[in-house]
DNA sequence: GCCATTCTGAACCAATCGGTCCAGTATTGT
DNA sequence: ACAATACTGGACCGATTGGTTCAGAATGGC
């Protein structure tokens, strides 16, 4: 048999994520990769195949993971109060550093819309599925009468998903946590989410 | 005396700021510039010096140029009229080329967040300042008694903002006149602006 | 005519890009 | 011991990056 893998796969690709979700796909070079990452530029290659695969990869992982997570909330959590805790799990109650990465999904789609159009169609894809989980919620809970139908759950989705990208974006910019909390505070306060 | 320039400098800033615009600072190269402003590359230097310099520039003349078109509205427009006038002028009433190019202060925020931070802050400046004259014109407005007092200039332009910032980027995903008009109307009628 | 200036296009630069390949070493199960 | 695999690091690739320099042609006011 064979010599086994030296380093953690996981936690190769988790490193990459990571610096792939701060600077960006074009910004992120391979040696950069390679030393975060703490793999040779052989393994890589072996391992991963090109940079824009292994981006891919990431992309996946980052957008599924998202997704999981908030799947999880919206099974213990009242539909109303889920928008709240996905802004606040992610934006108040995470350490800074991951805070000012923003959103993986929204910088990936903003930066190669242009550019790589099959990468944007992908991390598009991804906020989509985002965006139906909270859709999901919102007609269950309608259809159990646990909140107002005044809104249909697409429009509602819809204006989480728009004020989500908002926040995402301001969150790249170094703000203090209590800054971050009043635009969370305000931006629910418009959607008006009541049981 | 001397040889007159034979480009038109403006126009040659304008291809410019449209192609950082659409690709972003790093995915474009100092042959894409050269190539749509139709200059040779001893000219480039000789008259903008760095591929940086002239990027910021650019950021300049966008942001400018964007807050002046917001100011000129303000003037003529009721204050809950400015917000869908800003985002119909530019997203609906625009060449549909231009509306998949986002903000360029969006993209630009997104993009060198983590890579080029002074660009980032300079590019913060200038969304400051769009969201000032939303602030400028609510507080006016509010003191003239032509609109509700319940929320305050700054927390409604914050709420301007977010969203602004959220439909620019649902703005580089390719959709129909339809769904923007629609994510738009669905955005308004969350801030709830009425005279 | 002349000099100053600006143009163009091409040559050139060092550095970096993503990607490939290989020699040598280490580790595994049989 | 052996064969198979995966590691490392470095050499190497062509292409491209942003930036500099220069020669020569064109154009302007004096």
């Amino acid at each position: 048999m064979a010599r086994a893998r030296e380093f953690d796969l996981e936690k190769a690709t988790e490193a990459a994520m990571k610096l792939f979700w701060a600077r960006g796909y074009m910004a992120t070079s391979l040696p950069d990769l390679l030393e975060t990452m703490g793999i040779a530029r052989s393994s890589f290659y072996a391992t991963f195949g090109t940079k824009r695969e292994l981006f891919v990869e990431c992309l996946v992982l980052f957008g599924d993971r998202t997704r999981e997570q908030l799947v999880l909330d919206s099974q213990h959590l009242p539909a109303v109060s889920l928008p709240r805790a996905f802004f606040e799990s992610t934006l108040i109650h995470a350490p800074n550093e991951r805070v000012k990465r923003g959103c993986m999904l929204v910088n990936s789609v903003l930066e190669l819309a242009d550019v790589e159009p099959e990468l944007n169609r992908q991390a598009w894809q991804k906020l989509d599925a985002i965006q139906a989980v909270f859709e999901q919620g919102f007609s269950v809970a309608q259809e159990r009468s646990e909140m107002s139908t005044a809104q249909s759950p697409k429009e509602l989705a819809q204006r989480v998903m728009t004020i989500n990208l908002g926040l995402r974006v301001h969150a790249r910019q170094q703000k203090s946590t209590e800054q971050i909390q009043n635009l969370i505070d305000n931006s629910l306060a418009m959607i008006g989410l009541t049981a």
